[in-house]
DNA sequence: CGGACGCTTCGGCGCCGGCCGAAGCGTTGC
DNA sequence: GCAACGCTTCGGCCGGCGCCGAAGCGTCCG
């Protein structure tokens, strides 16, 4: 018993050091929060997206596919990377979570800018956040369409209103079709998960929002703010994109 | 747009890499596997745990209590420390499941025996993991009294069935009543969450399980053996610990 | 009161890992 | 074919981090 404590521990079980260690450098997070986007990035956007040199970048891309934190898709002179799978995408969140922010130091008046937007609607890997992220699960709640009571969960109401607006949710015996992601600028749930991804893709190809430039953030277009105020009762305050 | 990407992806943002830089050190990491037994360890204990110096000891543990991974508590001469909180278990557990198992390298009979026990049954920060945890999360789902079709549910047959059995959940606004986590033996989902501690803690607490010396291994005693099987109708060969 | 014990502080050592720039290779496009 | 471009490889530099042991401090116990 006991004795053989300093072996064991470091010769069995899983090797958390390994992954996180992957993780746990400046550039190589950076390169995790902007592949949250949910889409693929080359190698040399993600290079300029952290302030480093190329090669710097082909090391770390190395070190992130070899340890199957992301996967990567070769075409032509370009290289391709996104986050493994939603299990990697979930790590990513969770760290964010917990981590805390960091401080910026007087931020130029555009970099203000650039956060206020991302605040105010983001994709997270493959669903929204930010401040309409969250009104849509407070609303989606409000109209008993999700449960929390036992876990988040859809209700019978909430899958009616899925079918109703022709929202097409692709199951999976792996992935949960509701989940809880915390936003880590409003610091509350918001709506992950199967069903997550599929009102976020329903939002995209009905035109309700749209992408800004290459960020991440998105705005809610005409179309999107008739849709979710009439569809879900999103206040007007929530849907306008207030300018500095 | 985007040429200030590369500082502000530096300068705004949660601060992953502190946080996972943490967790990215066999020996720290070595103590987050420790602690999610649940119960509180003195530094002396993680130290000849992970096989370092007491003196390299206390400065990990300075630095998992800075960046707010783990408590501490003095007694007297003695530094306990635990898990900050479940969100930080989630994450290690999270990470856990992601990495690679660690090759061991022919390891000795007793280790063997160790590792079995651990794969058989186990805690997991606060609930039960391990063959017996998946099959009580199975047989749970079997009866009805969880629910995973639109994520995890406890259904109204689980409620009254905790209620019967006089457990009682100590549910909390933040802490989900039913959460799934993956197992790293099995690589299945066992049953997380304010009910799955509670669960534990019954187990515990009826004498249905016991902890073999100071593990997170526990064994099933003569009287969970009868419990589980009567009452959720756990097999007989998930319940007895094969030996060697 | 004195010795055992748990923990902490400090200095010093060694290594690993992240960074760059230069050179080279394959793809694309003119 | 040549030039531009994206990516990769390599050598070399540097800083930071994890480790230890010795010494010291506070607590507990006989």
């Amino acid at each position: 018993m006991g004795d053989m404590d300093a072996k064991s521990a470091r010769t069995s079980g899983p090797d958390l050091a390994s992954v996180a260690r992957l993780i746990g450098d400046e550039t190589r997070a950076a390169f995790c929060l902007a592949l949250l986007d949910g889409r693929a990035w080359t190698a040399t956007e993600l290079a300029r997206h952290a302030g480093v040199a190329a090669s710097t970048a082909t090391e770390h891309l190395n070190a992130l596919v070899a340890g199957s934190l992301f996967t990567e898709e070769r075409q032509g002179r370009h290289r391709y990377v996104r986050l493994a799978n939603q299990q990697v995408a979930e790590l990513v969140e969770n760290l964010a979570a917990l981590a805390p922010e960091r401080v910026a130091p007087v931020s130029s008046l555009s970099a203000a800018n650039r956060r206020q937007a991302l605040a105010h609607a983001r994709t997270c890997y493959d669903h929204l956040a930010g401040v309409v992220g969250v009104a849509i699960a407070d609303a989606m709640t409000e109209r008993g369409l999700l449960n929390w009571a036992h876990g988040l969960a859809l209700t019978e109401a909430g899958g009616k209103w899925l079918a109703d607006l022709g929202i097409e949710v692709r199951a999976s015996a792996r992935r949960p079709a509701v989940r809880s992601c915390l936003d880590w600028t409003e610091r509350r749930p918001h709506l992950a998960g199967a069903v997550g991804a599929a009102v976020c893709r329903h939002a995209f190809d009905r035109g309700w929002i749209t992408r800004v430039g290459s960020t991440r953030a998105v705005t809610v277009t005409d179309t999107g703010r008739e849709a979710l105020s009439s569809g879900l009762g999103l206040p007007a305050e929530v849907l306008e994109r207030r300018r500095s």
